[in-house]
DNA sequence: CGGAACATTGACCCATGTCAAGTGTCGTGG
DNA sequence: CCACGACACTTGACATGGGTCAATGTTCCG
């Protein structure tokens, strides 16, 4: 639960421990995707575990009218594919060329089998990510565009930060489209909402996928209800 | 994923394994709550983890402004609790008279670290769980009330009959309050979509809490997108 | 019987979805 | 180098689902 800030943006799970994961990783093959292209689809046998390289993919659902929610993203560092028993419950879709590692994951199974700390570990990534759909849901379930549209441009300036990137230019990965199948809007609204934004002079939109945070203090006011008391 | 029925409805976690958990729970101590009373909440330090034996609980955050958004409920069989790291991230208030049995998690965690078939146990319940709360965003993020309202009162009626009980006679333990809150709803919508579900024959409504779903094909029309194809 | 908590119903209004048009921006091919 | 088409984004006009506020009903329990 540390890591609140983490939890709006991504709801993949980045792991920084050096163990029988590690290990796995370093012999890992690599994989090159263009963007679209699909990394694997809701109902796929869960053969493999991907950690994201560079770029950037999309994790979603896809209703049967075809709508669709984003329930992540997954960046650099991000595990993928995680917490599929034998088939992908989600399609995950690179949103721009992106390399990802690929461990077999029934090696992974084997060892984590034997290995209590492998296990705790993969425990542990699947609690992360639970607050952080929780958290997700939060920003979605109840609130107005503007909140849920602040809230997200500011988990990930939070992000950048602990990723020493800058906090304040934002390059945003994703197409308008992504962000409202994330927060629960449609583009139309996604794109008023920034509109608004940059007239109130909380942000400016160099290009509509870099945004400069110009005022965080009142794009917090905004977004409010960022999560607990604590 | 095989149990996607469960998913919609509780966001605990159901667990009928035979292992170092039910060790520890069949030793472990009993406790009973009247309705509002709380099992934790969030920033209790995580010393328990609890299994409903009776009655109902809620899971819930609140925002700052004091709306709550419920992630699930927990009713006979569910363990709350897991998943926290230190502190819960969660509320977890009783919604009617209910007894739980308490594991300390300190005893349990240890077990866990030396047992992988535990700490695995432990991994995929929390599949589990971060399954049921993705299909509960789906429910939640983009749908009408009439969707909402059918898949819910849809997904209820087949834990009913997964646990044994009547699928068709469904005795609500929660407010329409409690509804409103999960579902992202007014209590106002909650009640007019019901009535709006009576007067179409769908269901019957003999009292406020208890509900004889009539035409169950119909709803499921209503609530129509209930997952992926599979 | 009276009061508290919960539920229902109605009237009104606004935020957001929908539909439609217009404006970049990028990449490809002539 | 420009022309073109494809695609993403922005902006406007309009309709509506569901939130808000307020009154009334119902159930339960002391």
């Amino acid at each position: 639960m540390q890591n609140v800030s983490h939890s709006a943006l991504s709801s993949a799970v980045n792991v920084s421990v050096t163990n029988g994961l590690e290990q796995s990783l370093a012999q890992a093959g690599l994989r090159r995707l263009e963007a679209k292209e699909f990394v694997f689809t809701e109902g796929d046998a869960a053969t493999h575990l991907f950690r994201v390289e560079s770029g950037a993919v999309a994790l979603y659902k896809v209703l049967i009218d075809g709508r669709r929610q984003i329930v992540g993203f997954a960046y650099p560092g991000d595990l993928i594919g995680l917490g599929a028993q034998d088939e992908h419950g989600v399609n995950a879709q690179a949103i721009k060329p992106t390399r990802l590692r690929c461990i077999p994951v029934a090696a992974l199974r084997q060892s984590a089998s034997r290995d209590a700390n492998l296990a705790m570990t993969l425990y542990e990534a699947m609690t992360r990510e639970l607050a952080a759909t929780r958290d997700l849901m939060l920003i979605t379930a109840q609130r107005s565009a503007m909140e849920r549209v602040a809230g997200f441009l500011l988990a990930f300036s939070r992000r950048n930060g602990r990723n020493g990137l800058d906090p304040v230019n934002i390059e945003l990965p994703m197409t308008r489209a992504d962000i409202g199948d994330f927060l629960g809007l449609t583009i139309e609204t996604v794109s008023r909402t920034f509109t608004k934004l940059k007239a109130l002079g909380l942000i400016e939109l160099p290009q509509s996928s870099r945004v400069k945070l110009v005022d965080i203090e009142e794009l917090e006011s905004l977004a409010e209800n960022e999560g607990r008391c604590s």
